[in-house]
DNA sequence: ACGCTAACTGCACTCGGTGCGGTTTTGCAA
DNA sequence: TTGCAAAACCGCACCGAGTGCAGTTAGCGT
């Protein structure tokens, strides 16, 4: 790795920790853009060589993460189905890595809730990890599975679970709370999956 | 329905008219508000007293399929469990009344596609007209269904026709035409819910 | 016919985002 | 070490979406 691109990821890196200081100072809409610029210490123009949008400050590695999952697909077991797999890779692009991925998840639960845009950035970020997901699902079980097929088994998945997980959400008193968000996760997961999985046996 | 109310709605129709029609010559991201507010014969600043955000033309009456998606569910027949009532209702939201909205339809298809704001819109709204579905599901069948458990349900079917039908749209050569992508529709519904109709008997 | 209210509209403004062109930095090779 | 090409940086001018405000117009009930 070449010290072009260190020094580009650490500026990267400070972007996303300046956003996330600012956006609980101030919250997401009330925070410019310029802002975050100056407190990273690049000019504002510049910027835009390292996000597309605002919006795409909360959802910094959301590419690492599908490639995790995908990975985590070619390297299944062989008494693995279809349903497991999915249910593994899944759970690998929900993780938290870092701590600051702890801080931005928060960040992003609160401002998916408030703000129209992000809430739409963060549908699509899924829909499109969703179909990419499928892809891999279908190439890893090309006997039981077709391209439809695979995309459809995806969908249900990610749509029960984030359907579920929305609901749980709102009787959570402090989405702040890294806990309460985690068990509402695993009750949503539990909750969505359970007829499916049920019927399957 | 008093004269005021009236023009009111003749005007909202003129601009989603006004709006389709430049659409359909100049595409999404070339057509300015300006352009479709003078079209329409009224003001700049007064089309954002009709639409909060460009997007929205293409949307115009998400609410009225929503509302009778939840009568139907209201009015469900006595011999109906929740998997029939929910599918009825998602049948009832997808339907194209008036030609307009075919031609809407086509356009809105078309710029899901190619515009991320657009896309990221549509699944904002198809989110939650599902939640709203879901509330009023869970409510018609206490005794079977809470809430987290109706969302849960209604994600599934929504993420498995929705996933589904993207595949099945790739393949489509003119997503102009409506019977190729009604087509479509059907055999992504069938395709995705099958495994669920299957071991439900 | 008369006031009251809702709608319409122009104006000024902010912010997100892009294209352009010039300057600085970095990687690499002679 | 020096030189050079590419890549990154950045200021500038610009555009369109969207909002707040204030003044005018038009419909509605009395």
């Amino acid at each position: 790795m070449s010290l072009r691109d260190r020094k580009r990821a650490r500026t990267r890196q400070a972007l996303v920790e300046a956003a996330a200081d600012l956006f609980e100072r101030q919250g997401f809409e009330a925070t410019t853009i310029a802002e975050v610029a100056a407190a990273a210490e690049i000019g504002t123009r510049t910027f835009f060589s390292y996000f597309p949008a605002k919006e795409d400050l909360l959802f910094p590695e959301s590419d690492l993460r599908v490639h995790a999952a995908v990975q985590a697909i070619a390297e299944r077991g062989d008494g693995d189905g279809p349903a497991e797999v999915l249910l593994r890779a899944l759970h690998i692009v929900g993780e938290d890595s870092d701590d600051l991925s702890g801080r931005l998840a928060a960040l992003r639960l609160r401002f998916i809730r408030e703000v129209p845009s992000v809430r739409g950035r963060g549908l699509q970020i899924q829909f499109d990890a969703q179909r990419e997901i499928a892809r891999h699902l279908a190439a890893a079980f090309p006997d039981e599975l077709d391209e439809v097929g695979a995309a459809a088994m995806t969908g249900a998945f990610v749509g029960a679970v984030t359907a579920a997980l929305q609901v749980l959400l709102e009787g959570v008193d402090d989405p702040g709370d890294p806990a309460q968000v985690q068990a509402a996760v695993e009750v949503a997961v539990d909750r969505a999956l359970k007829p499916w999985l049920a019927h399957r046996r």
